[in-house]
DNA sequence: ATAGTTGCAAAACATTTGCAAAGTT
DNA sequence: AACTTTGCAAATGTTTTGCAACTAT
């Protein structure tokens, strides 16, 4: 799952950030007196090679095969993307059910076009909508702590190429 | 899951609606040459009596249990609650790997806030979001279908009376 | 009579967990 | 040595599907 971005290539500083994905890691792992391995750092240098969104299964399937040296298993692989969530390197969230990682760390804040023919996610930006939050959830006296906005429609591409297609229903 | 809203009582007629819930899937089984049957009517009767979230769980520990009459399987409440989706008579979004459900017959358009400590779900409508959203489709040249906007935070009861309780990250 | 629907059990998925072996500090 | 992490397989939780019996048209 690729992004499209006209920023696209992820840099170290593109936002305020002081350490690599992979020496913060190693911080948060210290702080609580967890260890780092060569799994975890393989997986850092992978997820953090390339700006794209992705699920736990397309990364599986980049990585070394069931034979192969270096392999990492399913279960690793899960339990190290909660770590790095954790330790806000990545953000999740879910689409169709399973969970979606992006680039947390060092990455602006933005939020998702859908779309539900080519399945792509495109990135956009708003203050406006980061006020509107604060002030709907000032009204309803709630104290935030995230949020989701996934706008899904059909993008430019999909409209020209398969305009005849027919969609069945999306969960939005 | 109940809702908080200040008009919390359905009933026909909030929205444009000429045909009960009930006669609007009538109209959408026959125009597809589907049947009407005695579970989902009991269903849509259930679901429609009081407008709340719900997932397939909750709804199934309300309906009559494994031994009585009128029992339904999970699995017609799965094939059917997916109907009532196609049909535009339900709306589901994805919470914590579950699908809930609520009224988009007759029900007007709005989003929610989502309290990650009692689990609430509370409503708010904000014309300005749909601009903002139509806004950005159009920057991107997007065809949009739907929208999913969900704040989560603490609510202001749980602020009061928790303030102490420690939280873990939770999925945005 | 024809074709759709139901209930059950089994299958399908995505993700988590138990545990012995291996790796880090 | 003490304790964490790994990989595998098994377990979990939610939703879907195959199929024979049943039901609406």
């Amino acid at each position: 799952m690729l992004v499209d971005r006209m920023t696209s290539d992820f840099s170290l500083g593109s936002v305020e950030v002081a350490l690599s994905p992979l020496q913060r890691f190693e911080e948060f792992l210290q702080s609580r007196g967890k260890r780092m391995t060569k799994p975890q750092k393989l997986l850092i240098e992978h997820v953090f090679s390339r700006h794209d969104h992705f699920d736990a299964d397309t990364l599986m399937e980049q990585l070394p095969p069931k034979g192969a040296a270096g392999r990492i298993g399913r279960a690793t692989v899960y339990r190290t993307l909660n770590k790095f969530v954790e330790a806000g390197l990545l953000r999740s969230f879910t689409l169709d059910g399973r969970a979606v990682y992006e680039h947390d760390y060092g990455y602006p804040q933005h939020d998702h076009l859908h779309c539900t023919q080519c399945q792509r996610l495109f990135e956009f930006q708003s203050d406006q909508l980061m006020t509107l939050r604060d002030a709907v959830a000032r009204e309803n006296r709630f104290r935030v702590t995230g949020h989701r906005f996934i706008i899904s429609g059909i993008c430019e591409n999909c409209q020209k190429s398969r305009r005849r297609t027919h969609r069945k229903l999306d969960m939005i």
